[in-house]
DNA sequence: GTCTATACTCTGATAGAC
DNA sequence: GTCTATCAGAGTATAGAC
């Protein structure tokens, strides 16, 4: 006997027109809460329909499919802070004025949404899918172009620093992820600080605050030539 | 009627007195490799199974359950890196030889492992029991005074370089995470780099080559006074 | 110790009433 | 649009032969 094709064809979906309904929002709020606690591969539908107030059926009549539903939370959340990121990089502010504005832009951002670091490398770690997806979403069908620009605008930066012997020289892929990482990881290893530092959530926070303070001068100082 | 038990009770387990037989070396090879790519949630015991040879079966034979397996895969990931970091922490080298030491120590040991950051790092999000697991893996018993110990220390030596003029202050838990976020984060994030700045493997191992050469300079300098 | 066959539960998805 | 009831498949775990 035959196996059933695996899922059936597609159906009618709510028109989705004009505004997004009360109840889709509530949906992907609670989307949201559950994939970033549970991970893609946790998270079950139930305790999204639960933490919306819906049942399990309405899940699927606005999003069709757990996949779709994922897919996007996850765009979501892949265009939160790149563009932000982005619009500084190709400013046309002095070197020392966008490392203020990176660094600030990160923290802000992060200290309002901590766990997104942590949901990102976890989904594009364990689901090569979301790769190509992550690349769709941040570039918005630049294809890159603009990431590669901005760099080629900063490696110019630092080189006219260099050149005045104000800077040493580095490349700017390692200044870019010196200072991402600078920002990012305390976020994303914030569990495993807990544990090793002993940090309450209180603790945390006076540490992030410290730290957006002191990062610019820390990270320009490195540069000093 | 009656719900039945939810599982059953415990039965007897292999000998495990000597040495580790061969096929659960196997079993455990397999799973850290599965475990580690798809998370301990996206993780499916068949998959495991057959990248051992063997069959699902006695996977449950050495491990009773995927929950034990993955708590034993869990452990042996936490305990990889971090013995080897408070050794350095915890010696009587100088505050310059700790910064040379922590990097090439993190920095040699990823590139092995390169997935193990992003592997702890999405356990530890997604799964508050595996806390502490981690804690006990980690602090092998000492409840993390050793921790806390060698913390002390590193604020003394800092302390030692302030007055003497040779430092600008920073707080020792400041000074530690900037280290392991420039270390870890490459790794951690290595798939949405990839993305971003179009690295391949063979660039993404140039860059860290670049990466262990420059980081010591990079750090020290920032703490100039 | 290792395998095949199977039991049992969970979970995503659908049908159909309202 | 929203709900209840239910299905079908996936996934973990066990029984029992060898």
């Amino acid at each position: 006997m035959l196996k059933t094709k695996r899922r059936r064809a597609p159906a009618k979906r709510p028109a989705r027109s004009g505004s997004d309904s009360e109840t889709e929002r509530r949906i992907l709020d609670a989307a949201r809460a559950v994939f970033i606690r549970r991970g893609t591969a946790g998270a079950r539908m139930q305790e999204i329909a639960a933490e919306a107030g819906v049942n399990q059926a309405l899940l699927h009549y606005y999003f069709r499919s757990k996949e779709r539903l994922s897919g996007a939370v996850f765009q979501q959340f892949a265009q939160r802070l790149f563009p932000a990121v982005m619009a500084v990089l190709a400013s046309d502010r002095t070197l020392d004025e966008k490392i203020d504005a990176l660094i600030a832009t990160y923290i802000d951002n992060l200290v309002q949404n901590p766990f997104l670091p942590g949901y990102l490398l976890s989904e594009l770690h364990q689901q090569p899918e979301r790769v190509a997806q992550f690349l769709a979403a941040v570039s918005g069908g630049t294809h890159g172009e603009a990431i590669q620009a901005a760099f080629q605008v900063i490696g110019r930066q630092i080189k006219e620093q260099v050149d005045a012997g104000l800077m040493r020289p580095i490349a700017p892929q390692q200044f870019f992820i010196n200072i991402i990482s600078l920002c990012i990881f305390p976020f994303a290893a914030r569990p495993m600080l807990s544990i090793a530092m002993g940090m309450d959530d209180a603790a945390f926070t006076r540490f992030m605050e410290q730290r957006r303070w002191e990062l610019p001068s820390f990270f320009r100082s490195a540069l000093r030539p």
